[in-house]
DNA sequence: TAGGCCATCTGGTCCT
DNA sequence: AGGACCAGATGGCCTA
């Protein structure tokens, strides 16, 4: 079981060694001579004097072991938080793992990479609801029963309204505009470069929304 | 070898 | 008071 830091601040007292003990002691409680000052009848000024270096010893010698487990105590407190933090990391990593793992159709020999995988994940989930979306105006009517969505083709939209070129980009917002991701504010950003460069990171055009359309019964999107 | 990615440590700040 | 969260620093590993 662990121990709290005030639990180790309080046992840390304990793990003086005797001679510690001794001298907290004797600075600490009443000397026979009582009061922490000579009262002996026998003591001569010079010994008074010596018992006063002495004391001025112990108070120093005192000063350092305190300091000492000052040290320590914020050692351990350091240590542990490290532990804390390494932990918090690492159930991050689990988490970006698992979303990895639900990010369909990335090769698996390729793991993405951090930014990768949460801007791949937010332009998938902006697929899917464009997706979804589109289901919905289909339905709407039925006499459109084929539709072309614009960012299932590399080419661009065909349509300004169904626009946003791939949502398998995992490209920075920042980076270099290309035209087809900018007819919507709201559709996930995208480089030229990413569009073209990063295609093995990802599954292909066709694969989601072939898969969306088992889903969904979006039947009415179709393919070039 | 430079640059990217990552894990870890660390100190500061906020929250409970 | 102690834990969670965050951002900066640092060093290791890998790849073009």
């Amino acid at each position: 079981m662990d121990r709290t830091y005030s639990d180790y601040d309080a046992s840390s007292q304990m793990s003086f060694s005797p001679s510690d003990d001794e001298d907290c002691l004797s600075l600490q409680s009443p000397s026979p001579f009582s009061n922490g000052h000579l009262t002996s009848p026998t003591q001569t000024p010079e010994k008074c004097q010596e018992h006063k270096e002495e004391k001025k010893k112990r108070r120093g010698r005192s000063r350092v072991k305190n300091e000492a487990i000052l040290h320590t105590i914020k050692k351990t407190r350091r240590v542990k938080a490290n532990d804390r933090e390494r932990n918090r990391m690492h159930n991050l990593n689990s988490a970006l793992d698992e979303l990895r793992s639900i990010l369909p159709c990335f090769p698996d020999d390729t793991k993405l990479t951090k930014i990768e995988t949460l801007r791949l994940a937010h332009n998938y989930i902006w697929a899917l609801s464009e997706t979804l979306r589109l289901a919905d105006q289909c339905k709407d009517k039925p006499e459109n029963n084929v539709m072309h969505p614009g960012y299932l083709s590399p080419a661009g939209p065909s349509s300004p309204g169904s626009d946003a070129g791939s949502w398998m980009s995992t490209a920075s917002p920042s980076s270099s505009s290309f035209s087809v991701c900018t007819s919507n504010p709201s559709s996930p950003a995208l480089s030229e470069d990413c569009f073209y460069g990063h295609t093995e990171n990802m599954f292909s055009l066709h694969t989601m929304p072939q898969n969306l359309m088992q889903q969904h019964n979006t039947c009415y999107i179709q393919y070039q």
